[in-house]
This record gives structure tokens, C-alpha cells and sequence, in this order.
DNA sequence: GTTCGGGATTGCAGAATACGCAACGCTCAT
DNA sequence: ATGAGCGTTGCGTATTCTGCAATCCCGAAC
């Protein structure tokens, strides 16, 4: 592991938060102002951050940039996304779509209800694994050995009085998301808000990613979701068709 | 200036023109495998790159997120946006943001024209800055020193007929922007499309920002797009009312 | 089932590179 | 004027990065 590349993407990542004077990030990676000055220099260099007249560093143009190919290049969104759309219009419902990355479940998408009520999802941000309907449906499709490596080290907190807070009962649920083909989280991750996913696959049966519907308690109560299974599931056999 | 962080973030650049493999990158970039296999490590553990099962590495999520905050960031586009859609839904032409970055101009944001001409601009990306509305704006609110520096360093590269070619040229006409309050841009860049800008200021007088309007000729002839200069300097006051 | 081959991965020793110290400079405020 | 608070620079040291060579892994071909 290269310790300067560390330390730059820690620059980065504290960036994100907000704009950061030198000593503020010296202080915050606990190295010398040096050390930060020269990374943010090599940064800088290529608009990976940038510098106010006041010497206050933030995040970079490049990243924008670069941002928008890498949202482009996941080919799992970019089949996806007219059916994401449609199933949008269609129901009116939040709609996510997250992939396997890395260890972890990232939402790539996310397309917003009509009526917007605020859900804590965010687009590149990994989604909790043990309480969401994209985390179940990408974890119950992960190989033997590699899901119950993940179910041991999940950390279970537990979001409302429904999550699920131990491997043993994960699993199960995770048995029957296999089965039935479609995963649920019933206000799991945040009250009052109730969820299905179904799995994508690519042609050899390879699940490549996940969608979900996530609709408020008091717009539809779980039984009214059930009605939308048919159109989550319609959404997803579409993208895997599409998928070749 | 860190060599290693160098390496990395031209890995960076490499993988945002698509999927690379381990030693794809490395002939690349001119150094060992190992070498870029230290930094993809680095830098999958922290979500900027991802691999997939092939060992094919792509940009990895953590930068969407980070892009979303640095767009959102970005003051100047905060109290822009609203304006820069009136301006877009009014005159139905396309609308571009740029702000000076670290000795060039990057666009921040762009709305495209209703009828969608296609254009080469790129949220992210720099412009030319002897060409284009937003570049002459944003060049003649710089300080003599750098000015002088940046129109010595120019390339000129000639995009159509009418593209300022020498220092002496775009001083000149960076003289009449400054005096007369906004840039203009006659095919000087893209053959028949032409260009009107006008630059933001902060409570304190500097120039922050510019905004610009592109019209194809087919649309609009020079002296039509003049008549709409009113709605353009409108909206560069009102925002820069608004940029307390 | 075995062998082959291409690519990824690891250990290691040398050397370039990044590190932090300390001194300097700049700007702003008192 | 004077000083405080940051940002910046030069430089010697040793830590970190580098590239080589050997090994491993996985899939393909026989």
C-alpha cells in the first residue's frame, strides 16, 4: 500500500466535507503541513482540487469530470437506466439500482419519487448490507465462502426496532431471498419506509446488479407494495435481457 | 511535487477513457507492474477504483460521490443554478458556467439549447481561453501580472477563420471586454455558433464567474443574439446580487 | 487429468523519494 | 510598527517506493 497515495485520497475524502485550510488537514491526517502541501500541490496540478485566493482548498474540477464517465462507464447503468426511468413513471416510487463493488453494495442509481420524501441513499455510497433489499438480493447471490465471510464481520447495527441484528437469522432471510427470487426489507434501514429488490443477471445467470422500490408507510403499506412486485420484476428480467 | 500520487492520479485520468488491465496501465504510465499494482490497491480499498472478476479495473464509486458533493460545492453553481435555468427556459439557448481554476477556465455547468446542437464544451473541462466567451471574460478579470503570463504561454491553436491567433489580438479585445462589461465570441470557436459573456462579481467587485449564451447561426444571426445581451447581463447582476 | 502459458502476485535489496524540521516570508490586524 | 498566524522553502535523513526475479494462480488446450 503506497502511503502517500493514502494520504492524498484521505485529502480527498475530507474535502468532500467541506472546504479545508492547509493546517486544518495537516492536523486532521496527523502529518506534517509539508507532506500535505506537496500533495495537494501534485493534485492541484491536475485539478484534482483547487485553491481559492484565500488558500482554502476544495475538490477539483477533474472529478467532476472524471465522475461523469466512471457514472457512464458502469455498464450495469447504462443498460439499466431507460427501464429504471420507466419503472420511475410507472409507479411513481423511489427506484435504486446498486452493484457488488469491492466487498461492498454501492448505489449507482437513483431515481426519485414524485413525491419527494427525503431517503438517505446516496449515489457511490455503500448501502447497508444486512437491512436493505439491494444489500440482501447482491449478498444472497455472492458465492458460499465469500457471503459467509461478509456474514460474520457485519457489524448488525440495528436502524429501527425490525433490523435484523444477527448472522443466524440473516442467513435464513437470505435462503429465502434466493428462493422466492426477490429479497423485502421491511422498514429495516428507516422506519416507516418499506422495500423489494430483485436481482440482475447478465446472460450466463451471473448476478451483475440489483434494483429496488421503496415506497413511505403512509403512501402504501406492505401488502400495496406487494402489487408492485409484478412491475419490479417485469423492470429487472428487462434489464437482464437487455444485458447481453 | 509526489511522484507516487502523480502516477496514481494519471491512472486516474487513464481509467476515465475506460476498463484497463494491470499491464495495460503499466506500459501506460511507463513503469513496473508492481509499481501499479501497489497504487490500483491502494486505491480500490478506498473505493476510487474497482476491479472487476476479470481483474479489469474501472473508476470506482466513491468518486461519484465525491463528484456530487464537489458539484454541489462549488458556491459559485449553488446560487447560479436557479438563475442560469431562467435564462436557459427564457431564451430556450444553451447556457454555460465557468469560473477561473488554478490558471485556467472550467466549466461548472451547462444547459443545453431546447433545439440540442451539439457542442463541444464539457462540464469539468477546461475552455480555450482566447476563443470563447467565458474564457475572455474570465482572462481580462485577472490581475495584469498573471494575465500577461497566461496570454504569453497561449497557444493560439486557430479552431475556425475567425480565432484570435497572436497575444496582441486578444489583448486588445480583452481591453474592449473589460471596458464595454461582457465578451463576445463570432465563430471563433466552433464555426457558426456564436457567443455573448458576462462575468459574476462578489459583493467586493471580483469576478468569480462567467456566464455565457451559444447560439448556432442557423438560429440566430450575430445581431439577433445581441438583442438578447439584456436578459444575459440580467441574469450575471442578479446572481452576483445574489452571491452575498 | 496434466501440462502449458499468460497474467497477477509476493519478497527483497537498493535507491530514489517523501518526510519533518527549522527557518523564512507574507498578510492582516492590533 | 509590531506581532501573530499561516503558508512556503531548503535540506539532510531514513522511510518508502521501486523494479527485478521468482512464484503462484487460473484457464485453456491436449
Amino acid at each position: 500500500m503506497s502511503q502517500s497515495l493514502g494520504r492524498a485520497l484521505q485529502i480527498l475524502t475530507s474535502l468532500g466535507e467541506g472546504e479545508r485550510s492547509l493546517d486544518q488537514l495537516a492536523v486532521e491526517l496527523g502529518v506534517h503541513k509539508t507532506t500535505v502541501l506537496r500533495l495537494l500541490r501534485t493534485m492541484e496540478a491536475e485539478r484534482f482540487v483547487r485553491r481559492d485566493a484565500q488558500h482554502r482548498y476544495s475538490l477539483g474540477s477533474r472529478l467532476f469530470a472524471l465522475a461523469d464517465v466512471a457514472r457512464e462507464q458502469h455498464v450495469v447503468r447504462q443498460v439499466a437506466a431507460p427501464h429504471l426511468r420507466e419503472l420511475n413513471q410507472k409507479t411513481g416510487q423511489t427506484v435504486h439500482l446498486a452493484a457488488w463493488e469491492n466487498g461492498e453494495v454501492i448505489y449507482i442509481d437513483k431515481l426519485d419519487s414524485v413525491r419527494s420524501v427525503r431517503m438517505y441513499s446516496q449515489v457511490g455510497v455503500p448501502a447497508a448490507l444486512h437491512c436493505t433489499a439491494v444489500g440482501k438480493v447482491l449478498l444472497a447471490a455472492q458465492p458460499k465462502r465469500q457471503r459467509e465471510a461478509v456474514l460474520q464481520s457485519l457489524d448488525y447495527k440495528a436502524f429501527t426496532p425490525n433490523t435484523i441484528t444477527d448472522a443466524d437469522r440473516l442467513r435464513d432471510e437470505l435462503q429465502v431471498t434466493t428462493e422466492r427470487g426477490w429479497a423485502q426489507d421491511k422498514a429495516e434501514h428507516e422506519s416507516f419506509i418499506n422495500c423489494i429488490g430483485a436481482p440482475l443477471t447478465d446472460s450466463t445467470g451471473r448476478v451483475v446488479g440489483a434494483v429496488s422500490l421503496s415506497v413511505p408507510d403512509v403512501l402504501l403499506n406492505y401488502e400495496q407494495l406487494l402489487e408492485l412486485l409484478p412491475d419490479l420484476l417485469a423492470t429487472a428480467r428487462a434489464i437482464s435481457a437487455d444485458y447481453n
